[in-house]
DNA sequence: TGTTATTCAGATATATATTGTCCGAATAAA
DNA sequence: TTTATTCGGACAATATATATCTGAATAACA
Protein backbone atom coordinates (compact mmCIF):
# COMPACT_ATOMS: atom_id res chain seq x y z
CA UNK A 1 0.00 0.00 0.00
CA UNK A 2 2.00 2.95 -1.16
CA UNK A 3 1.42 5.99 -2.74
CA UNK A 4 3.84 7.05 -5.51
CA UNK A 5 5.96 9.35 -5.04
CA UNK A 6 4.88 11.58 -7.97
CA UNK A 7 2.03 12.67 -5.64
CA UNK A 8 4.62 14.36 -3.18
CA UNK A 9 6.21 16.09 -6.71
CA UNK A 10 2.81 17.15 -8.04
CA UNK A 11 1.74 18.39 -5.20
CA UNK A 12 4.76 20.58 -4.17
CA UNK A 13 4.90 21.30 -8.17
CA UNK A 14 1.03 22.82 -7.22
CA UNK A 15 1.87 25.18 -4.30
CA UNK A 16 4.88 26.58 -6.38
CA UNK A 17 2.58 27.41 -9.07
CA UNK A 18 0.41 29.51 -6.40
CA UNK A 19 2.86 32.33 -6.22
CA UNK A 20 3.06 32.42 -10.22
CA UNK A 21 1.91 35.97 -11.02
CA UNK A 22 -0.34 36.62 -13.39
CA UNK A 23 -0.55 34.60 -16.89
CA UNK A 24 3.14 33.13 -16.58
CA UNK A 25 4.02 29.55 -16.87
CA UNK A 26 6.93 27.84 -15.52
CA UNK A 27 8.21 25.08 -17.03
CA UNK A 28 8.47 21.50 -16.56
CA UNK A 29 12.25 21.31 -16.25
CA UNK A 30 12.15 24.00 -14.02
CA UNK A 31 10.01 22.98 -11.80
CA UNK A 32 12.09 19.38 -12.15
CA UNK A 33 15.19 21.51 -11.05
CA UNK A 34 13.36 23.81 -8.34
CA UNK A 35 12.78 20.11 -6.42
CA UNK A 36 15.91 18.78 -7.80
CA UNK A 37 14.42 15.48 -9.86
CA UNK A 38 14.30 14.36 -12.93
CA UNK A 39 12.98 16.14 -15.60
CA UNK A 40 10.97 13.59 -17.63
CA UNK A 41 9.32 11.91 -14.49
CA UNK A 42 8.59 15.41 -13.60
CA UNK A 43 7.02 16.16 -16.66
CA UNK A 44 5.06 13.39 -16.63
CA UNK A 45 3.42 14.19 -13.58
CA UNK A 46 2.57 17.36 -14.60
CA UNK A 47 0.84 16.15 -18.09
CA UNK A 48 -0.92 13.67 -15.82
CA UNK A 49 -2.32 16.99 -13.87
CA UNK A 50 -2.55 18.88 -17.06
CA UNK A 51 -4.73 15.53 -18.22
CA UNK A 52 -6.97 15.97 -14.86
CA UNK A 53 -7.58 20.18 -15.73
CA UNK A 54 -5.77 20.75 -12.30
CA UNK A 55 -2.93 22.83 -14.53
CA UNK A 56 -2.93 24.49 -18.05
CA UNK A 57 -0.58 23.74 -20.40
CA UNK A 58 1.34 26.11 -23.10
CA UNK A 59 3.64 24.96 -25.88
CA UNK A 60 5.84 26.18 -27.51
CA UNK A 61 8.71 28.82 -26.69
CA UNK A 62 8.21 30.85 -23.58
CA UNK A 63 5.71 27.96 -22.43
CA UNK A 64 5.00 26.26 -19.35
CA UNK A 65 2.37 25.30 -17.01
CA UNK A 66 0.27 27.51 -14.41
CA UNK A 67 -3.05 26.56 -12.56
CA UNK A 68 -5.93 26.11 -14.69
CA UNK A 69 -8.28 27.50 -11.74
CA UNK A 70 -8.29 29.42 -7.95
CA UNK A 71 -6.10 28.01 -5.74
CA UNK A 72 -9.51 27.16 -2.90
CA UNK A 73 -10.82 25.05 -5.76
CA UNK A 74 -7.94 22.58 -6.00
CA UNK A 75 -7.96 19.80 -2.89
CA UNK A 76 -5.41 17.33 -2.06
CA UNK A 77 -7.33 14.57 -3.34
CA UNK A 78 -7.19 16.00 -6.88
CA UNK A 79 -3.88 16.16 -6.86
CA UNK A 80 -3.54 12.65 -5.80
CA UNK A 81 -6.18 11.40 -7.77
CA UNK A 82 -5.26 12.52 -10.56
CA UNK A 83 -1.43 11.13 -10.52
CA UNK A 84 -2.49 7.62 -8.74
CA UNK A 85 -6.48 7.20 -10.64
CA UNK A 86 -9.54 6.87 -9.00
CA UNK A 87 -9.36 2.87 -8.36
CA UNK A 88 -10.35 1.74 -5.06
CA UNK A 89 -7.10 0.73 -3.43
CA UNK A 90 -8.59 -2.43 -1.88
CA UNK A 91 -10.08 -4.84 -4.71
CA UNK A 92 -12.68 -7.23 -4.09
CA UNK A 93 -11.96 -10.50 -6.25
CA UNK A 94 -15.62 -11.93 -4.25
CA UNK A 95 -13.79 -15.17 -3.40
CA UNK A 96 -17.10 -15.68 -1.23
CA UNK A 97 -18.20 -16.85 -4.65
CA UNK A 98 -14.97 -19.27 -4.76
CA UNK A 99 -14.77 -22.82 -3.63
CA UNK A 100 -17.24 -25.34 -2.54
CA UNK A 101 -19.46 -23.35 -0.33
CA UNK A 102 -19.22 -20.47 -2.90
CA UNK A 103 -22.19 -18.07 -3.39
CA UNK A 104 -24.47 -17.65 -6.14
CA UNK A 105 -24.17 -14.83 -8.28
CA UNK A 106 -27.46 -14.08 -7.36
CA UNK A 107 -27.13 -13.78 -3.49
CA UNK A 108 -24.57 -11.41 -3.33
CA UNK A 109 -26.45 -8.44 -4.49
CA UNK A 110 -24.95 -6.34 -1.15
CA UNK A 111 -21.29 -5.67 -1.15
CA UNK A 112 -19.05 -8.29 0.68
CA UNK A 113 -18.60 -7.04 4.44
CA UNK A 114 -14.79 -6.76 4.20
CA UNK A 115 -14.88 -4.78 0.85
CA UNK A 116 -17.93 -2.29 2.31
CA UNK A 117 -15.29 -1.67 5.93
CA UNK A 118 -12.25 -0.67 3.42
CA UNK A 119 -14.79 1.35 1.40
CA UNK A 120 -15.87 3.19 4.16
CA UNK A 121 -12.03 3.73 5.63
CA UNK A 122 -11.50 4.93 1.78
CA UNK A 123 -13.71 7.66 1.92
CA UNK A 124 -12.51 8.59 5.75
CA UNK A 125 -8.86 8.88 3.19
CA UNK A 126 -10.78 10.25 0.72
CA UNK A 127 -12.62 13.17 2.75
CA UNK A 128 -9.69 13.98 4.77
CA UNK A 129 -7.85 15.11 1.79
CA UNK A 130 -10.82 16.57 0.42
CA UNK A 131 -10.63 19.25 3.36
CA UNK A 132 -7.19 20.24 2.30
CA UNK A 133 -6.78 22.71 -0.91
CA UNK A 134 -3.64 24.33 -2.08
CA UNK A 135 -4.85 27.63 -1.03
CA UNK A 136 -4.31 26.05 2.86
CA UNK A 137 -0.89 24.39 2.32
CA UNK A 138 0.02 28.19 0.51
CA UNK A 139 -1.07 29.80 3.52
CA UNK A 140 0.68 27.29 5.95
CA UNK A 141 3.93 28.08 4.37
CA UNK A 142 3.83 31.65 4.26
CA UNK A 143 2.90 31.29 7.97
CA UNK A 144 5.97 29.05 8.59
CA UNK A 145 8.60 30.05 6.36
CA UNK A 146 11.42 32.56 7.31
CA UNK A 147 11.25 35.88 5.24
CA UNK A 148 14.42 35.34 3.69
CA UNK A 149 13.58 32.27 2.31
CA UNK A 150 10.36 33.35 0.88
CA UNK A 151 12.40 36.48 -0.77
CA UNK A 152 14.62 33.41 -1.96
CA UNK A 153 11.67 31.93 -3.83
CA UNK A 154 10.54 35.39 -5.09
CA UNK A 155 13.74 36.11 -6.83
CA UNK A 156 14.23 32.79 -8.33
CA UNK A 157 10.56 33.03 -9.59
CA UNK A 158 11.35 36.26 -11.10
CA UNK A 159 14.42 34.83 -13.35
CA UNK A 160 12.31 31.59 -14.11
CA UNK A 161 9.34 33.73 -15.41
CA UNK A 162 11.21 36.73 -17.13
CA UNK A 163 12.95 35.03 -19.48
CA UNK A 164 12.49 37.78 -22.15
CA UNK A 165 14.75 39.56 -23.68
CA UNK A 166 14.81 42.49 -20.65
CA UNK A 167 18.13 43.84 -20.70
CA UNK A 168 17.47 46.78 -19.06
CA UNK B 1 -2.22 2.83 -3.87
CA UNK B 2 -3.19 -0.75 -3.90
CA UNK B 3 -3.77 -3.35 -0.80
CA UNK B 4 -2.38 -6.54 -1.61
CA UNK B 5 -4.68 -9.22 -2.22
CA UNK B 6 -3.35 -10.92 0.44
CA UNK B 7 -5.47 -8.43 2.45
CA UNK B 8 -8.52 -9.77 1.19
CA UNK B 9 -7.61 -13.53 1.60
CA UNK B 10 -5.81 -13.01 5.06
CA UNK B 11 -9.64 -11.77 5.92
CA UNK B 12 -11.57 -14.16 4.90
CA UNK B 13 -9.52 -16.74 6.03
CA UNK B 14 -9.49 -14.95 9.63
CA UNK B 15 -13.38 -14.74 9.36
CA UNK B 16 -13.59 -18.48 8.59
CA UNK B 17 -11.48 -19.32 11.52
CA UNK B 18 -14.21 -17.69 13.55
CA UNK B 19 -16.27 -20.14 13.94
CA UNK B 20 -13.78 -23.29 14.56
CA UNK B 21 -14.55 -25.46 17.51
CA UNK B 22 -12.67 -25.37 20.62
CA UNK B 23 -9.18 -26.11 20.10
CA UNK B 24 -9.59 -27.58 16.41
CA UNK B 25 -7.64 -25.93 13.29
CA UNK B 26 -7.47 -25.55 9.91
CA UNK B 27 -4.23 -26.39 7.57
CA UNK B 28 -3.26 -23.78 4.58
CA UNK B 29 -4.35 -25.87 1.99
CA UNK B 30 -7.79 -26.32 3.37
CA UNK B 31 -7.92 -22.79 3.78
CA UNK B 32 -6.72 -21.87 0.30
CA UNK B 33 -8.76 -24.95 -1.67
CA UNK B 34 -11.91 -23.22 0.76
CA UNK B 35 -11.54 -19.69 -1.24
CA UNK B 36 -10.15 -21.34 -4.54
CA UNK B 37 -6.94 -19.38 -4.22
CA UNK B 38 -3.18 -20.74 -4.87
CA UNK B 39 -2.03 -23.02 -1.81
CA UNK B 40 1.18 -21.36 -1.16
CA UNK B 41 0.49 -17.79 -1.45
CA UNK B 42 -2.58 -18.03 0.80
CA UNK B 43 0.35 -20.27 3.31
CA UNK B 44 2.32 -16.94 2.83
CA UNK B 45 -0.66 -14.83 4.12
CA UNK B 46 -1.09 -16.75 7.25
CA UNK B 47 2.31 -17.18 8.18
CA UNK B 48 2.13 -13.33 8.20
CA UNK B 49 -0.77 -13.24 10.41
CA UNK B 50 0.89 -16.56 12.70
CA UNK B 51 3.82 -13.54 13.03
CA UNK B 52 1.63 -10.81 14.31
CA UNK B 53 0.20 -13.09 16.69
CA UNK B 54 -3.11 -12.79 15.45
CA UNK B 55 -3.36 -16.67 14.60
CA UNK B 56 -1.31 -19.56 15.89
CA UNK B 57 0.31 -22.45 14.18
CA UNK B 58 0.45 -26.10 14.61
CA UNK B 59 2.95 -27.98 13.08
CA UNK B 60 2.66 -32.00 12.22
CA UNK B 61 0.38 -33.86 11.47
CA UNK B 62 -3.55 -32.66 12.29
CA UNK B 63 -1.66 -29.48 12.21
CA UNK B 64 -3.25 -25.89 11.09
CA UNK B 65 -4.24 -22.85 12.01
CA UNK B 66 -6.53 -20.84 14.62
CA UNK B 67 -7.47 -17.46 16.05
CA UNK B 68 -4.39 -16.56 18.74
CA UNK B 69 -7.33 -14.62 20.33
CA UNK B 70 -11.16 -13.49 20.50
CA UNK B 71 -12.69 -12.26 17.74
CA UNK B 72 -13.79 -8.91 19.48
CA UNK B 73 -9.82 -8.02 19.58
CA UNK B 74 -8.89 -8.89 16.21
CA UNK B 75 -9.53 -5.35 14.06
CA UNK B 76 -9.23 -5.51 10.48
CA UNK B 77 -6.59 -2.79 10.70
CA UNK B 78 -4.50 -5.55 12.51
CA UNK B 79 -5.01 -7.96 9.81
CA UNK B 80 -3.97 -4.83 7.07
CA UNK B 81 -1.00 -4.23 8.87
CA UNK B 82 0.02 -7.89 9.95
CA UNK B 83 0.19 -8.17 5.41
CA UNK B 84 1.05 -5.13 4.26
CA UNK B 85 3.43 -3.50 7.39
CA UNK B 86 3.18 -0.60 9.06
CA UNK B 87 4.67 1.63 7.11
CA UNK B 88 3.10 5.05 6.39
CA UNK B 89 1.74 4.69 2.73
CA UNK B 90 3.01 8.64 2.00
CA UNK B 91 6.47 8.65 1.71
CA UNK B 92 8.16 12.05 2.46
CA UNK B 93 11.38 12.86 0.63
CA UNK B 94 11.59 16.00 2.54
CA UNK B 95 12.17 17.80 -1.25
CA UNK B 96 11.89 20.84 0.30
CA UNK B 97 15.65 20.58 1.51
CA UNK B 98 16.53 20.16 -2.50
CA UNK B 99 17.23 22.21 -5.23
CA UNK B 100 18.24 26.25 -5.20
CA UNK B 101 15.84 27.30 -2.55
CA UNK B 102 16.16 24.57 -0.78
CA UNK B 103 15.50 24.41 3.19
CA UNK B 104 18.17 23.87 5.92
CA UNK B 105 17.60 20.60 7.99
CA UNK B 106 17.94 22.94 10.61
CA UNK B 107 14.29 24.73 10.10
CA UNK B 108 12.74 21.64 9.18
CA UNK B 109 11.90 20.24 12.41
CA UNK B 110 8.35 20.25 11.92
CA UNK B 111 7.01 18.11 9.43
CA UNK B 112 5.96 19.43 5.70
CA UNK B 113 2.97 20.17 5.07
CA UNK B 114 1.53 18.09 2.70
CA UNK B 115 3.14 15.47 4.59
CA UNK B 116 0.58 16.17 7.62
CA UNK B 117 -2.26 16.60 5.60
CA UNK B 118 -1.34 12.83 4.18
CA UNK B 119 -0.73 11.59 7.65
CA UNK B 120 -3.67 12.85 8.96
CA UNK B 121 -5.92 11.28 6.12
CA UNK B 122 -4.03 8.08 6.90
CA UNK B 123 -5.13 8.06 10.50
CA UNK B 124 -8.48 8.54 9.58
CA UNK B 125 -8.35 5.50 7.56
CA UNK B 126 -6.65 3.07 10.02
CA UNK B 127 -9.05 4.56 12.82
CA UNK B 128 -12.22 3.40 10.53
CA UNK B 129 -10.15 -0.32 9.86
CA UNK B 130 -9.13 -0.32 13.75
CA UNK B 131 -13.46 0.17 14.51
CA UNK B 132 -14.13 -3.17 12.65
CA UNK B 133 -13.46 -6.12 14.15
CA UNK B 134 -13.18 -9.99 13.25
CA UNK B 135 -16.92 -10.34 15.31
CA UNK B 136 -18.53 -7.37 13.64
CA UNK B 137 -17.48 -9.37 10.29
CA UNK B 138 -18.71 -12.73 11.56
CA UNK B 139 -21.86 -11.32 12.96
CA UNK B 140 -22.38 -9.42 9.39
CA UNK B 141 -22.00 -13.29 8.08
CA UNK B 142 -24.08 -15.01 10.18
CA UNK B 143 -27.46 -12.01 9.75
CA UNK B 144 -26.67 -11.75 6.08
CA UNK B 145 -26.54 -15.23 4.86
CA UNK B 146 -28.62 -17.87 3.95
CA UNK B 147 -29.60 -21.02 6.22
CA UNK B 148 -28.47 -23.64 3.85
CA UNK B 149 -25.71 -21.87 3.31
CA UNK B 150 -24.51 -21.80 6.77
CA UNK B 151 -25.08 -25.36 6.99
CA UNK B 152 -23.06 -26.36 4.33
CA UNK B 153 -19.87 -24.57 5.62
CA UNK B 154 -20.85 -26.51 8.95
CA UNK B 155 -20.71 -29.57 7.35
CA UNK B 156 -17.24 -28.68 5.33
CA UNK B 157 -15.91 -27.65 8.61
CA UNK B 158 -16.86 -31.08 10.35
CA UNK B 159 -15.37 -32.33 7.30
CA UNK B 160 -11.90 -30.74 7.31
CA UNK B 161 -11.55 -30.46 11.23
CA UNK B 162 -12.19 -34.19 11.50
CA UNK B 163 -9.66 -35.81 10.05
CA UNK B 164 -9.14 -38.19 12.73
CA UNK B 165 -10.09 -42.06 12.59
CA UNK B 166 -13.68 -41.34 13.47
CA UNK B 167 -15.51 -43.74 11.40
CA UNK B 168 -18.02 -44.69 13.30
C1' DT C 1 11.98 -44.64 20.83
C1' DG C 2 12.76 -44.58 16.13
C1' DT C 3 10.26 -43.89 11.73
C1' DT C 4 7.14 -41.80 8.76
C1' DA C 5 3.66 -38.79 7.20
C1' DT C 6 2.19 -34.24 7.61
C1' DT C 7 2.45 -29.40 8.03
C1' DC C 8 4.53 -24.86 8.62
C1' DA C 9 8.35 -21.60 7.33
C1' DG C 10 11.66 -19.34 4.76
C1' DA C 11 14.22 -19.07 0.28
C1' DT C 12 13.56 -18.81 -4.59
C1' DA C 13 11.34 -17.49 -9.37
C1' DT C 14 7.82 -15.00 -12.16
C1' DA C 15 4.47 -11.29 -13.22
C1' DT C 16 2.97 -6.75 -12.60
C1' DA C 17 3.38 -1.94 -11.33
C1' DT C 18 6.24 1.79 -10.43
C1' DT C 19 9.97 4.70 -11.74
C1' DG C 20 12.73 6.78 -15.11
C1' DT C 21 14.08 8.01 -20.17
C1' DC C 22 13.64 9.12 -24.90
C1' DC C 23 11.89 10.86 -29.33
C1' DG C 24 8.22 12.91 -32.10
C1' DA C 25 4.17 16.40 -32.39
C1' DA C 26 2.70 21.01 -31.54
C1' DT C 27 3.18 25.76 -30.75
C1' DA C 28 4.92 30.41 -30.70
C1' DA C 29 8.45 33.62 -31.76
C1' DA C 30 11.62 35.48 -35.19
C1' DT D 1 8.44 30.07 -43.44
C1' DT D 2 11.81 28.75 -40.54
C1' DT D 3 13.62 27.68 -36.12
C1' DA D 4 13.93 27.22 -31.28
C1' DT D 5 11.33 25.62 -27.61
C1' DT D 6 8.13 22.99 -25.04
C1' DC D 7 4.64 19.54 -24.18
C1' DG D 8 2.89 14.71 -24.98
C1' DG D 9 2.81 9.97 -25.40
C1' DA D 10 5.64 5.74 -26.47
C1' DC D 11 9.51 3.07 -24.68
C1' DA D 12 12.98 0.90 -21.16
C1' DA D 13 14.73 -0.21 -16.36
C1' DT D 14 13.86 -1.01 -11.79
C1' DA D 15 11.20 -2.23 -7.64
C1' DT D 16 7.34 -4.43 -5.67
C1' DA D 17 3.69 -7.84 -5.51
C1' DT D 18 2.44 -12.42 -6.75
C1' DA D 19 3.20 -17.19 -7.00
C1' DT D 20 6.02 -21.41 -6.28
C1' DC D 21 9.33 -24.63 -4.48
C1' DT D 22 12.34 -27.02 -1.14
C1' DG D 23 13.78 -27.80 3.54
C1' DA D 24 12.88 -27.66 8.82
C1' DA D 25 9.86 -28.92 12.55
C1' DT D 26 6.36 -31.51 14.74
C1' DA D 27 3.15 -35.05 16.02
C1' DA D 28 1.16 -39.55 15.26
C1' DC D 29 2.13 -44.33 14.95
C1' DA D 30 4.58 -48.73 15.06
Amino acid sequence: MQISKGVEWAAHAAVMMIALPDGRGLKAEALARYHEVPTAYMAKQLQALSKAEIVQSSRGAHGGYRLAKPAPDISLWDITAAIEGHAPAFRCTEIRQNGPCGLKPKDCKNPCQIASAFALAERAFRDSLKSVTLADLGAQVLQNSRPEHLSDVGNWLENETMPLSDTR
